[in-house]
RNA sequence: GCCAGCAUAGCUCAGUUGGCCAGAGCAGCUGAUUUGUAAUCAGCGGGUCGGGGGUUCGAAUCCCUCUGCUGGCUCCA
């Protein structure tokens, strides 16, 4: 007999070679029914390995993260079925699961696939599903799958193999039904358990990441033990695509893209931009309030700005090309970024201990080539707008700094309706000093303040080792949106390289200069990334202050514009906007339109009201919320007004 | 940049195996209508079918190329 510890700590004996499944039959039925793996010793097993000695053994299923992965890594196995009975001859890459569903990137030979094909391939997997064929675990010498792949003509199996050999791992093959792989499991008991599936996209993608190679076809599909669960995802797919910030940005008519003045080139319409410019007062007021100094730089600056600051060498790839003045030929780059240009101002004299932490924040526009195949909307573009910051302070303001930053993120980003958002501090790998910058002293002490103030802010936090940049450690907010999905937005990193390069120094209370840290941070990122996001998040329906038009007056008829127009007048007092739509349409079109155009407030005027002074409010979305007076409208109004 | 796909009116889309002056709805304009909580009616205008080249008696349709877009890959200071 052998012990099986729970994770709630309960033992429970068993006999030796006892499966994950049969564990979960002992406890109940349905539970069997459910388990798709086990977490035994914290590895991830197959429900139906056997285990021979005490472990600590957590079943999983469809609600464990571990669980989904090994249903779509079963999954992807199953498509390979699929692909290879379609596709006679295909070639086998790999085929992971991913955080929404799993791909397997294949070498098709002269076949392609494409979208057409989906509905075959998905046919073929649900035929085999339903043979439910297990999944055999097959533990095998090296040598032996290098025949097995030799003789299939697999070259990319081999060379997966190959490297295997090298690091002498143990090699697994997986079979079910007709359908061999290379994998080291595990898997779902059988093929039964998929029951509904959707082949979603499919794209090229290199082999092994690397663009050098050969490119395969990645094929992406979503699989669910229940049909249900594949209709509600559908749902999302579909509420997403109404949401998409491109069709929303020119339905609603905030920004717009023309191919005469390039790719990834936003141009900001009149409501779109006031959206930005009320982002940008709403940031301004806060960072005031937090001893931050607004400056401006230009748009250009000498390539040499960007040697000195490392720019160039690391980045020159990836900037545009620089401009040349016509008679001298001096070269100017367009900006990638302000902080070589902040780091000018803060040494254009002498800095007392006491200056500091100096706080230089702008608006400022950077220009970066993106690959073309990357731009995308507003949320990948070739110019954009940060919400950048340097902050010159001492090794000991750092920790006072961070919190400084964390409490204007955390105020800015739950002002915009973010209510689900977790700091990814991203540290040093440890096993590769060589990479990085700067003392370890400082090091530690800059990652000991991160840690300490996230802390203190009380956020959640998730630690990524070897994230950090070269030059120092950072912090990342990972935000969640109204569809459960995960944007990376603000960004705080602290940077002992350029204060370096730039030779940047302060005189201590010790009459002796000291080299400051810099600390580069954006609560938005850029301002178009984080629209494009809001948008997304908000499906449109802005948060009452962001909203381009607060209103729209809905005269009943031409004979109540007048009123209507009194009445815009009267709300301007209360600083509220909007606009009259005074076509001569009937109400019911008006309101469709203000409805589809997203304006929060919908007001109504005809014969009761202009006797009455009073509007008939209507709520987007809501409906008919009855009528008020103007003042009571103000006051209604306010209340609305996070 | 790479792979795959797409590009027809301001927008969303039809357009059969290449074959008469390229269509619809919405939007726009003009007129009528004066309207009570999600689309009033009628008429009119609008397209060198993304640009260029080619094949063909004939091209929106087939081929090449450029531009842009979409989905991934790689990249992201």
């Amino acid at each position: 007999m052998i012990n099986i510890t729970f994770p709630d700590g309960n033992v429970r004996q068993y006999e030796a070679g006892v499966t994950g499944l049969d564990i979960a039959k002992s406890i109940s039925h349905g539970l069997a029914k459910k388990v798709l793996s086990a977490k035994v010793n914290g590895e991830v097993w197959d429900a139906t390995r056997p285990i021979t000695e005490d472990a600590t053994v957590q079943l999983l299923t469809w609600d464990d993260k571990d669980g989904k992965a090994t249903f779509w890594h079963s999954s992807a196995h199953l498509m390979a079925e699929a692909l290879e009975a379609i596709y006679p001859g295909v070639k086998f890459g790999t085929g992971p699961s991913t955080d929404g569903g799993f791909y397997y990137d294949v070498d098709p030979g002269e076949h392609t696939i494409s979208s057409d094909d989906f509905p075959k391939i998905e046919q073929k997997m649900l035929e085999l599903a339903r043979q439910k064929n297990e999944y055999i675990r097959k533990p095998i010498s090296i040598d032996e799958a290098i025949s097995f792949y030799q003789e299939k003509g697999d070259e990319y199996k081999l060379e997966l193999l190959e490297k295997r050999k090298e690091e002498g791992a143990e090699i697994t093959l997986y079979e079910q039904g007709d359908f061999t792989d290379l994998c080291r499991g595990p898997h779902v008991p059988d093929t039964g358990y998929i029951k509904a599936i959707k082949i979603t996209k499919v794209a090229g993608a290199y082999w092994q990441g690397d663009e050098n190679r050969q490119q395969m076809t990645r094929v992406y599909g979503i699989t669910f033990p229940k049909q249900k669960e594949l209709t509600e995802y559908e749902k999302m797919i579909e509420e997403a695509k109404q949401r998409d910030h491109r069709k929303l940005g020119s339905e609603l008519e905030l920004f717009m893209f023309s191919d005469r003045v390039g790719q990834g080139l936003p141009m900001w319409l009149p409501k779109g931009n006031q959206l930005r410019d009320r982002l940008m007062n709403f940031l301004r007021v806060e960072q005031e309030k937090r001893g931050y100094q607004l400056v401006t730089t230009p748009h250009i600056g000498k390539k040499d700005l960007y040697v000195t600051s490392g720019h160039w060498e690391k980045y020159g790839e990836d900037s545009f090309h620089p401009i040349k003045t016509p008679k001298e030929g001096e070269e100017f780059l367009l900006k990638p970024m302000n902080c070589p240009h902040h780091c000018e101002i803060f040494g254009h004299r002498p800095h007392s201990y006491r200056d500091l932490p100096l706080r230089i924040a702008e608006f400022g526009t950077v220009y970066r080539y993106e690959q073309s195949g990357e731009l995308h909307g507003l949320s990948r573009v070739r110019g954009f707008t940060q919400d950048d910051a340097h902050i010159f302070c001492t090794q000991d303001q750092l920790k006072d700094e961070f919190l400084n930053v964390l409490d204007l993120t955390k105020t800015v980003l739950s002002k915009m309706g973010f209510e689900d958002f977790t700091a990814q501090i991203s540290l040093r790998d440890p096993n590769k000093p060589e990479k990085y910058i700067g003392s370890d002293e400082n090091w530690n002490n800059a990652e000991r303040a991160i840690i300490e103030a996230t802390a203190e802010a009380g956020m959640k936090t998730t630690t990524e080792l070897g994230e950090a940049a070269f030059y120092g450690p950072k912090l990342d907010f990972m935000v969640k949106d109204a569809l459960g999905r995960s944007w990376q937005l603000g960004t705080i990193q602290v940077d002992y390289n350029l204060p370096d390069r730039f030779e940047l120094e302060y005189i201590g209370s010790d009459n002796q200069a000291h080299r400051p840290v810099m600390i580069h941070r954006a609560p938005f990122g850029s301002m178009e990334r984080f629209i494009s996001i809001l948008i997304e998040h908000t499906g449109g329906k802005f948060p009452l202050w962001l909203a381009p038009e607060q209103y729209t007056i809905l005269p009943i008829s031409d004979r109540f514009n007048d009123y209507a127009a009194e009445i815009e007048q009267e709300l301007a007092k209360y600083d509220i906007r909007g606009t009259v739509d005074d076509r001569s349409e009937k109400v019911g079109r008006k309101i469709r339109d203000a409805e589809v155009k997203k304006v929060p407030f919908m007001l109504i005027v005809g014969e009761k009201e202009a006797e009455t002074g009073a509007v008939s409010v209507r709520k987007q979305g809501d409906g008919d919320v009855g009528s008020m007076s103007v003042a009571e409208f103000a006051k209604y109004f306010q209340e609305h007004l996070d």
